[in-house]
RNA sequence: GCGGGCGUGAUGGAAUGGUAGACAUAUCGGACUUAAAAUCCGAAGGGCGUAGGCCCGUGUGGGUUCGAGUCCCACCGCCCGCACCA
């Protein structure tokens, strides 16, 4: 052995591992289980560098868990339905099922040479039967629980490609597809009842001690809980009263008008009659549901001539509107509005000249704006100008609850906690997706299709007809034999329900799954109740609120309908976002002034500048998300070609913190490359050493290996990846320029071994075989650090004169805190400062500093 | 608008309130070489000084402390999330 070659140590390697099965999940009653997962990728075809690093954190932490003792659950699965598949289909032809499974197998192929610690025998796609029907057993059993229900909805439907549309897929009111004008359409739809678990979902939150803050804000945003008045106001004409909700019922003494939604029952019931009604609604529902559609809609108004009474004064009548921007789904779908208070009631009242009242809300020593609406904040001392009766002053939120409690006491409104978490609705015009497992019988309405006939698997091709994927719409919908079906209840002919599932329920249990992913039910108790929780789940912050919220909303519904047991409710009991993979944009001005894009290598890079062979300059643009259209995606594939697995998996580790992005650059690649060969030429060295040979500075070398452990164990603990391997980088160093005996350099090899296995298995294991350690590196014990080598017998204390560093001493480790005292005092640079005068103050920490206030 | 995070050399970044800049990249110098590459050794925050050394330095300003990159307050800048939610 001379050189480094990636090549052949590798794929030797990984067939050692494969051969002793050394990765499969066992359980072991004499183990500590730990559960590590990666987020699964979608099978686009191709891994991503993305995927290389996240997997390799996992991977990090898999093996590291082994080498400590751990019984290890790793597994890797593919969430494998969804559009794409459909998309590649409708554009290249082919099947939705073939183009999955052999990207699948694409890459498993790329994944592979990678050197991950994967139970591949758990492995599973989505869209394998045998999975998505345990998904449609699931399915059953909350429907039976209450947990799926059937409503209308407001969706967005491009009526060009004929299908449901998700708000990320309407862009400026246009499906992205088609680039036909999006509707609001009402469909009924499939709804699982996560509003149920709203504050549940809330509460937990709190207990998720080992998830990121950030994330965690954002499901307590996104669940949105508020506490409000919900009151009615009664029309004068006798009609049913108006339901209203407000977190601000401190603003009810400035109520201007009373806002409908064009959604709501009553605006429905005027449009009826009223042409005029029905034209306004008709524009005001215009344009897709998209926070984006509505941030630029203009905020429109149609007075419905109808009147209200306010409840605290039965002469003041207000006029109700219906206005484009209330929102039928939140609250009652009804506001008033206070102009003075709230600047959008203020914009609006401006513009269609309703009464705007005085603001009653004063800052303490602060008077307020007038052309501005002031909104009088929560948290902070507000004097209340007008009031109510018997209530005279409060401050922030107390006015809040104290109209509450008056509008109770008096019985003309309830304190209502309202949560901006909406059911999820799982229904997909969609082929490639699991089937939704019910029946519609004339007689019988929706019935449940029976247990014993799921899997209802998706139909292959058209009765021996290959499906035209290229036709808009849903295939399920007029295959000619699929839809006809008897009725699980009687018997007679009925049909099926066309509508698969949105692909998120897919990933919302198959962490459950990993644990027993060939049983005949959806989970195994025993299996789930070993292995569950996930004890590290690793993955892209993009999934911060909806799968994560999902999965903690499966888990409940799956705690009651049996599937998993109690106390399992959250899945992941430490959740952690890793950062991106940039690479630098290449570019130069082209036609028109239009950018062109070039690829790394076809640029030369010198002193911070790069140039093209024709020697243009190009400008460089750092640290940029990876995209096709920019000609900045690096291959993993080709990384490992040219370097090998263990320079990706160092590479990538590297540099950057894990939760920050890292940049990809050619130069620390290499750099990455050359370590692992400076390693490898170590191991070579120390093993052509005479066997009995002496040396000086064992001790030395044993003292750094020694701290090394301790450092690497707790980078890798804290997931300070980058540090540890800065560690080892320097414990290299050391070892390199060691002129210690052979015992001791063999013993510190083999422990940088150990300690680098995690991050480079290859090399670590071929290191270990090299100098002759007994088995695999996988399976030897993870070394512990012995503290008593950690502590100096001598250490080195700066000294400070007034904070600032002006010498330093060596001590012996345990010297007396007055010795330390006297022997810098004594020292010339503090004898200097003190000038003949005693020191004011002599901070001595004992290990640590030395501070001499002058 | 609301909420959160982050500002450290040329660059990525280290640093339980205790020697700021570990480790790496880029740069420069040296060795080896006919030469280059590769490899190895070394320098390097800024300023002043021949030198011993001194002064300044973690976005800006203040505060707490013997001591602040780290804790507190305000401001500036960048990034992210949410948002017609009543």
């Amino acid at each position: 052995m001379s050189r480094y070659t990636p090549s052949e140590i590798e794929p030797k390697w990984q067939t050692a591992w494969r051969d002793a099965d050394v990765f499969k999940a066992v359980r072991d009653p004499g183990k500590p289980k730990y559960y590590v997962l990666e987020m699964f990728p979608y099978p686009s075809g191709k891994i991503h560098i993305g995927h290389v690093r996240n997997y390799t954190m996992g991977d990090v932490i898999a093996r590291y868990k082994r080498a400590t003792g751990h019984a290890v659950l790793h597994p890797m699965g593919f969430d494998a339905f969804g559009m794409p598949a459909e998309n590649a289909a409708m554009k290249e032809g082919g099947h939705p099922k073939d183009w999955t499974y052999n990207n699948i197998a694409v890459m498993k192929d790329q994944m592979k040479p990678l050197g991950f610690s994967i139970d591949w025998t758990r492995e599973f796609a989505t869209c394998d039967p045998e999975y998505y029907g345990q998904q449609q057993a699931l399915f059953l059993d909350f429907l039976e629980k209450g947990l799926v229900y059937r409503k209308a909805a407001t969706v967005n439907w491009d009526p060009v490609d004929m299908t449901v549309l998700a708000n990320e897929q309407v862009i400026d009111g246009k499906g992205w597809r088609s680039g036909a004008e999006v509707e609001r359409r009402e469909l009924t739809q499939w709804f699982f009842k996560i509003s149920d678990y709203s504050e549940e979902l809330l509460a937990a939150i709190d207990g998720l001690d080992h998830w990121p803050e950030k994330v965690k804000l954002m499901q307590r945003n996104w669940i949105g809980k508020s506490r409000g008045l919900q009151f009615a106001f009664e029309r004068t004409d006798g009609g049913e009263a108006i339901e209203v909700y407000t977190t601000r019922p401190d603003t009810l003494m400035g109520a201007s008008f009373v806002g409908i939604s064009p959604d709501h029952p009553l605006a429905k019931e005027l449009e009826a009659a009223n042409p005029d009604v029905a034209a306004f609604c008709e524009k005001a529902r215009q344009g897709g549901t998209t926070e984006e559609a509505m941030e630029k809609a203009e905020k429109l108004g149609f007075d419905t001539g109808l009147k209200v009474r306010h409840p605290l004064n039965p002469d003041w009548e207000l006029p109700v509107w219906i206005a484009n921007f209330i929102l039928m789904g939140y609250g009652t779908g009804a506001i008033f509005a206070c102009p003075a208070h709230d600047q959008r009631d203020l914009d609006f009242c401006r513009k269609y000249d309703l009464p705007v009242t005085d603001t009653f809300f004063a800052l303490d020593g602060d008077s307020p704006v007038t052309d501005t609406a002031f909104v009088p904040p929560k948290t902070e001392k507000v004097r209340w100008i007008n009031h109510f009766a018997g209530l005279d002053i409060a401050t922030g939120q107390d006015a809040i609850d104290a109209t509450i409690a008056f509008a109770e006491e008096n019985g003309w409104g309830k304190g209502v906690t309202q949560y901006r978490l909406r059911d999820w609705g799982l229904s997909r015009q969609r082929y490639w997706g699991c089937p939704i497992p019910v029946v519609h019988c004339d007689d019988c309405g929706v019935v449940p299709e029976k247990k014993e006939n799921l899997p209802i698997e998706l139909p292959y091709d058209e009765d021996g007809a290959p499906i035209d994927f290229s036709v808009p719409g849903n295939p399920l919908d007029r295959h000619p034999s699929w839809r006809d079906c008897p009725c699980p209840a009687c018997g007679k002919p009925a049909k099926r329900e066309t509508d698969t599932m949105d692909t998120f329920v897919d990933s919302s249990w198959y962490f459950a799954r990993f644990t027993a992913p060939r049983a005949t039910t959806p989970t195994d108790i025993d299996e789930v109740d070993y292995w569950m929780n996930v004890d590290q789940y690793i993955g892209g912050i993009e999934h911060a609120i909806l799968h994560l919220l999902y999965s903690r909303f499966f888990a409940r519904a799956m705690r009651a309908t049996g599937h998993l047991p109690q106390g399992q409710e959250e899945p992941f009991d430490a959740l952690f976002t890793q950062g991106m993979v940039t690479h630098a944009i290449y570019q130069t001005k082209g036609a028109g002034g239009r950018p062109v894009f070039h690829y790394p290598e076809d640029v030369d890079l010198r002193d911070g500048s790069g140039f093209l062979a024709d020697g243009t300059e190009v400008e460089i643009i750092p640290s940029a998300k990876m995209s096709k259209s920019k000609n900045n995606v690096v291959d993993p594939v080709n990384i490992i070609s040219a370097y090998g697995a263990d320079t990706a998996r160092w590479f990538v580790l590297s540099d950057s913190p894990p939760e920050r992005d890292v940049e990809w650059t050619a130069s620390g690649a290499e750099a990455a490359y050359k370590h692992l060969g400076r390693v490898w030429s170590l191991c070579d060295r120390i093993g052509a050493m005479d066997k009995d040979a002496k040396g000086t500075g064992d001790d030395d070398l044993l003292r750094a290996m020694h701290k090394t452990i301790h450092d690497v164990t707790m980078g890798i603990e804290t997931f300070g990846f980058n540090a540890a391997i800065a560690k080892l980088y320097g414990f290299t160093g050391t070892l390199s320029k060691s002129k210690a005996s052979h015992a001791a350099q063999r013993e510190a090899v083999m422990v940088l071994a150990q300690l680098m296995a995690p991050m480079t298995p290859h090399l670590a294991e071929d290191i270990w075989a090299h100098q002759g350690g007994d088995g695999l590196c996988v399976d030897a014990p993870w070394p512990v650090a012995d503290e008593a080598m950690l502590v100096e017998d001598t250490v080195t204390l700066p000294v400070q004169i007034n904070g600032k560093r002006r010498a330093e001493i060596t001590v012996p480790k345990d010297l007396s805190k007055e010795e330390v005292e006297k022997i810098a005092l004594a020292l010339e640079a503090v004898q200097k400062a003190l000038d003949g005068k005693a020191p004011k103050k002599l901070i001595v920490v004992p290990g640590r500093i030395v501070n001499v206030v002058v």
